[in-house]
DNA sequence: GTCTATAGTAGGATAGAC
DNA sequence: GTCTATCCTACTATAGAC
């Protein structure tokens, strides 16, 4: 297979993934119909199901982008020196979110979705699992550094804790979406405030 | 209008919402077709169109009762003397749910629904308002009662931490939905040990 | 690989008898 | 008010030319 044919896939592709991204942050899932992810990419139906079998797929694509690049974002930040305060978490991973995706939306979304569709669901589940993870080392690795804590002591609170984390975010994603004005830095300043230490 | 046909008339609107609960609660409200809806009614296509004039209203009825009944439930729990500690609310909103649910994927679904349907926006906005308010004003007597505040000083501090409260429903209904050894006795239990008391 | 045109199908809604 | 039967729209996916 020569090479400059499978890099030419891979960017199709990847055209093809951005074009359905506009689509469904503008209308949602299914709201959005074959027919104008094809015109978002100004190609043809022939030409979008030679890359994916089907718009699932498409799906599936697009959700894997987006989740992929959170859980990078927060292993990144793990690696940091010095390490920002947990507490500081949630905001990073909110705005690195809506850098990427205009609004928290297409998440909302993805997740009722995964009500539904099993494929869906096991992605976003394994999201989840590993975001809490991440985050439980993070908080792990703060304890010891900033506290002194030991590392079965630190490893025990950043598991308990994670989940705070998490759903401080998560929680965001569902108010920014649902209410009009959601006032999102009021509401990570509180979870901040309240968060622990 | 003679009173036996209105009240005839309402209870077959509540049969058919209920059929339609049923149905939702096992495939979500897309997936869901109308022909099944009818089946679990154990009625007509015209029985139906009779009472609700698109799937959507049917939607919407089902989504009003869950959420009001929830909200009812927040407004009598601040009735109660004596007040359980405000850390208790998510528990028993949670429960509350599960009870009349069977499980919270319904109310992930009907997020998604919100993000492309204005109607059930407005809808599950409303409630997200709602909810705080209730809270807001829960946290704000206990903060009276237990710790003599100023109803200012109270008022302020239920505004700010209701946010945390519903933050904390919220995520057990995004985690208990999508993760499937999710540990909700543990999550809440968590929870209450890092809300404030 | 990509296009145009279309096949195939599912599901929401309605018409008209009773 | 309710039932049966059916229409019609909208969509995904494919077939075949270039």
């Amino acid at each position: 297979m020569p090479k400059v044919t499978e890099e030419y896939r891979v960017a199709r592709r990847t055209e093809i993934a951005d074009a359905a991204l506009r689509a469904f942050r503008r209308k949602g899932f299914h709201a959005t119909s074959m027919a104008e992810i094809i015109s978002e990419a100004g190609l043809s139906a022939g030409a979008i199901y030679g890359h994916f079998p089907s718009k699932e797929a498409l799906v599936m694509e697009v959700a894997t982008r987006i989740i992929d690049t959170r859980v990078a974002d927060v292993e990144h930040l793990a690696e940091l020196d010095p390490m920002p305060a947990p507490s500081a978490l949630p905001r990073m991973l909110v705005e690195g979110m809506q850098r990427e995706l205009g609004s928290p939306n297409v998440m909302l979304q993805l997740w009722g979705e995964a009500v539904t569709d099993p494929t869906v669901r096991a992605l976003a589940a394994s999201v989840v699992n590993r975001l809490r993870a991440v985050v439980g080392r993070y908080v792990s690795r703060w304890q010891q550094r900033e506290h002194g804590l030991g590392s079965d002591e630190a490893d025990a609170l950043g598991a308990e804790q994670s989940v705070l984390f998490v759903a401080a975010v998560q929680s965001y994603i569902v108010q920014a979406s649902l209410v009009p004005d959601f006032d999102g830095e009021s509401y990570l300043r509180t979870q901040e405030k309240y968060l622990p230490h």
